[in-house]
DNA sequence: ACAATCGAACTACAGGTGTAGTAGTATTAA
DNA sequence: TTAATACTACTACACCTGTAGTTCGATTGT
């Protein structure tokens, strides 16, 4: 299984896969405009290649990556991970750290609270479950603010 | 400044530490019921004294620490971190991602928000422990650990 | 007073990560 | 065809973390 816990450094790469669908060492190295030199990010996934974190393909002389893992799986476990060890497993001791930081307003819950409701009454949004393969993700979320899960 | 990036192994450390006010090495190695080595306890203690996240007096013979960085600055790194390397900064999203893999339910959003109204009006703010007594101005001396000694 | 302990400091080692140079191979410009 | 490029693969190195042994001084039981 993919190792879950992806570094800072690790995860701003799977960002740009997640974004675009596939990507060349050369592409990602251009996408974080972080001052990294291109072999450094050529070595970056090739290591996550080889914990099966991305996976690629031949063109030619040069390798196209793709994400091997959801954002929403990695979501998943990194969320997880930081809700165990820093919050006693308790969700909702996150939230309400949200909440005591003011990082999330009022007016924030508010909203979470009404598309909950709505997707309450409306069942079903598997934006995605965890492996390859593209789903034709069409965001049937209605508001505001939603997430870019792919 | 406190590296604020902890590993799961020295948060659960620094848990312990939050909780009771001081503990020494074999306090923390009973406290952590994972089977590890009491000097492997040591040796992250000292680890994470040498960084400053948590500081030491001397008692007879043993060391007795204490956390140096209280779990509400800890929390507050660590989410921001998570936030803004998966979930592009937005806390929002972040809610919504809890909701969306069930981990917080619509009773908890309720809650939350009852809760934050609450406060809203008096304000309130437990739940944080272990100060590390941040005064402005004078500079960290020497490794006394003076004052501040509960 | 002496041995059995306790507890800290130092040392060690493997595996992961950030970071990048170099070598080798394939592709294209001259 | 040759040289300049474009890319990957391999190698390197420092530092952090998990994990623990060894050493040495202090404490205490008998």
């Amino acid at each position: 299984m993919p190792a879950d816990q992806l570094s800072p450094l690790q995860l701003a790469v799977m960002e740009v896969l997640w974004d675009r669908r596939e990507a060349t060492v050369a592409d990602v190295h251009a996408a974080l405009d972080r001052d990294l030199a291109v072999t450094t990010v050529g070595t970056i996934l090739a290591r996550l290649a080889k914990q099966g974190v991305v996976a690629h393909r031949k063109d030619g002389r040069a390798l196209v990556y793709r994400a091997a893992v959801t954002r929403r799986s990695v979501r998943r476990s990194m969320t997880g991970s930081l809700l165990d060890s820093l919050f006693g497993g308790d969700p909702a001791a996150l939230v309400s750290h949200l909440l005591r930081e003011d990082e999330l307003s009022a007016a924030d819950l508010g909203q979470l609270r009404a598309r909950l409701d709505a997707l309450e009454a409306a069942q079903g949004d598997p934006s995605d479950s965890t492996p390859p393969a593209d789903a034709p993700g069409a965001s049937t979320s209605s508001t505001t603010t939603d997430s870019t899960d792919v």
